[in-house]
RNA sequence: GGAUGGGUAUGCCUAGCGGCGAGGGCAGCGGACUGUAAAUCCGUCACAAAGAAACACCGCAGGUUCGAGUCCUGCCCCAUCCA
């Protein structure tokens, strides 16, 4: 399932085979939330940005469209017209940014949804049974995300019953991908690491999760408040304790410096709302780091927001241009954006491999690194 | 010429109905955002300034009052209507 191409250090090289094909890894997922990338990306779009695999999520899908309605149309696949691989979130990461409209309790969280405030109950059987009902590629088992902040004595409990909870996924999707009606009878599974910044917790919660045989392994529960050194120091300890032939996912990261030091440290996957969130907002990521286009001194600025760049962006319009579509609030400015963002990050990623096919990702690394602080 | 309604800070719009050292919005300028409750949020937006000390033309000029953006008088503009 997983082949390691080629090793440098800890960073790896590899491809992992899917029923909806196969992910070159390392990978950076294009994340579209409710089954669609914000900013009026299209499947096309992401056709021509050389996107690999799009990332959703179970407790958005669940609320809205509802997931029996996504399963009776064929399944999110079909439903959004995107044939190669899609991850889905498990709402594990709800439970932390939606703290306050919901409660945890060990049979699974009482959320009140954000929509209109109904109540749902989302446990581990209840994630996975709506994940097999979007059919996605690859399912994430249902965990708490602690806070950065919280408490030695919390944490530690928290991450006992997420491991409780991953055996009950575990069940439950082998339960599912036995049913005759299952969209996708070859869902994978993936573990969530926790700990926050408890390298004993973490390094614990990895060798039980590691035992327990599932198709690959996240670490969650960073990026959430703690700083990038602690972020990489857990990455160095923990990813050592997790198998050796499944990929690693660090969830929710991160800037492009965050992804170069972490693929160093052994991660695989990676999915972050920056590109999106960024482009819709105006911040543009550049080869000589990130700029602002609402800033005034873009307002004549007739080059394309980074020279040589073969996005849908850059291959037409000005700088000057996409400020004033931003200005004016207009949704081509935000779209050509987020393009040119998801452009840069899966370009970055694509470098990144031919850095390690060819072991030369150090010096890649430290090139990119030293280019993109220049601002 | 008459009637009515208005003129509020750096651009525009607006709250205000005797305690205002004047509230809000837009525009402008800047920032934040890491498994997306985010095309969002925050700051700044007269001068000066951490001081019981400084201090704005609320169209202009007077007046009433302890106190006026608010009330009164006159004037100047603007809008609409009528001659």
């Amino acid at each position: 399932m997983f082949r390691l191409l080629k090793r440098e250090g800890r960073a790896k090289r590899g491809e992992f085979q899917t029923v909806h094909g196969v992910i070159q890894t390392p990978v950076f997922m294009n994340v579209g939330t409710v089954a669609a990338i914000k900013g009026a990306v299209s499947t096309q779009d992401l056709e021509e940005i050389r996107t690999q695999v799009e990332l959703s999520n179970t407790y958005h899908l669940h609320v809205r469209p509802g997931d029996k309605i996504i399963k009776q149309l064929g399944g999110l696949h079909r439903f959004m017209s995107w044939d190669r691989p899609i991850l889905t979130d498990s709402g594990g990461f709800q439970v932390f940014s939606l703290a306050g409209l919901r409660k945890i309790k060990e049979e699974g969280v009482y959320f009140n949804s954000h929509i209109d405030g109904r109540k749902i109950f989302m446990g581990p059987e209840e994630s996975m049974q709506i994940q097999s009902n979007l059919a996605s590629t690859i399912a994430m088992a249902f965990d708490e995300c602690p806070s950065a902040r919280a408490d030695r004595a919390y944490v530690k409990n928290s991450v006992e019953r997420t491991t409780r909870w991953l055996a009950r996924c575990k069940n439950e999707m082998q339960r599912l991908n036995g049913l005759e009606d299952t969209i996708n009878r070859q869902q994978l599974l993936f573990a969530i690491n926790q700990g926050a910044v408890y390298p004993d917790i973490r390094i614990e919660h990895a060798k039980v999760i590691s035992e327990m045989e599932l198709d690959g392994y996240a670490v969650g529960g960073l990026a959430v408040g703690e700083t990038h050194e602690e972020m990489y120091h857990i990455l160095e300890e923990t990813i050592p304790f997790l198998p050796k032939d499944k990929p690693v996912y660090l969830m929710g990261v991160g800037t492009p410096a965050n992804i170069l030091e972490s693929v160093e440290r052994g991660v695989d996957f990676f999915d972050c709302v920056y590109p999106t969130r960024n482009g819709r907002h105006g911040h543009l990521y550049t080869n000589h780091g990130k700029i602002n286009l609402f800033n005034a001194k873009y307002e004549l600025d007739s080059r394309p927001i980074e020279e040589g760049c073969c996005c849908p962006a850059c291959r037409r319009y000005s700088r000057a241009y996409i400020r004033h579509l931003l200005k004016a609030k207009e949704m081509l400015g935000m779209r050509l954006c987020v393009l040119h963002n998801l452009y840069f990050y899966n370009t970055m990623m694509e470098e990144i491999r031919a850095a390690l096919d060819a072991g030369e990702f150090a010096a890649y690394k430290k090139q990119k690194l030293q280019n993109m602080s220049q601002n």
